[in-house]
DNA sequence: TCTCGAGATTAGACAGAGTCCAATTCTTAT
DNA sequence: ATAAGAATTGGACTCTGTCTAATCTCGAGA
């Protein structure tokens, strides 16, 4: 039940304007993250990609996933100290983490300003800013 | 060549104040993270505890570490997929991450003001907000 | 001083994420 | 159809971090 927008043939086309050969497999794994638009870790995208029949193996989801990473298809996310996460979304945008659940949120960037950050050391340009917000439900005791 | 600030005898003192029974060990990895002020990750950590003689075991070097976490005497950064780094500073502050180096710095919280972010979700309460600025040396190639 | 027990430490086995490699299979241009 | 290059594969491997059962430490009380 694949939407239109990410249908497989549109993904392929996707993946050739990053410069990426589209593969089976690397139109598997872009399906199995556009068309959720979840932060997905890379067990979770390879147990979604081998649902039916074991398809791709270890080394090339995570191949891919750098691969992806590399051309600027996808971002990684790292609050979790025992895994990345996979981001479909490269638009502008923070995140909402959820400590109790590991449950991670997006935070639409447009609206959001940051002042009083000093500047940059000489030499060094930004490539990035991360915002994580640490939630957690208010009667989850803090330890 | 201790500074009189954290000599083993005030360190002990410290942790007696968070509540942590100062054994000879503790002492140590107190001391390799406090004389230092820098981010450390477990690994040069024990390396720092042990340079004379093997003294400290990677489970108590662990155990430890996440003993002072859990009693807040120091926190944990996560910007590297590979390890955590474990940070004295438990000041307000932000982190700067050059990511050619994998140096991470200090970025003093009390001047910074993030507006614009959306209201938490009901029932969620904020533990902490990580703001980490990426950074690498201007002719360093984006990938 | 001696004993006891709770708490701390230990070595080493273990688990999970991610990388590497050499062999195989697939694509694609000709 | 073929050959060269690209992609994929299983499995071994590394590394960070956890677990466990055994041992050690040290202070309180007799």
């Amino acid at each position: 039940m694949d939407s239109m927008q990410y249908s497989r043939d549109n993904l392929a086309e996707t993946l050739r304007a990053h410069g990426i050969n589209p593969t089976h497999q690397r139109i598997e794994i872009a399906h199995a993250l556009f068309s959720r638009l979840e932060h997905l870790s890379a067990d979770q995208i390879m147990a979604i990609v081998n649902e039916r029949h074991s398809e791709t193996s270890k080394a090339t989801v995570y191949n891919t996933l750098n691969l992806f990473l590399e051309k600027k298809l996808i971002r990684e996310v790292i609050v979790d100290p025992n895994k990345v996460f996979y981001d479909p979304n490269t638009s502008a945008h923070y995140h909402m983490y959820d400590v109790e659940s590991g449950k991670l949120t997006d935070i639409d960037a447009t609206a959001v300003r940051v002042s009083g950050l000093p500047p940059l050391p000489a030499g060094m340009v930004t490539e990035g800013m991360d915002i994580v917000i640490r939630v957690r439900p208010a009667d989850y005791p803090t330890q």
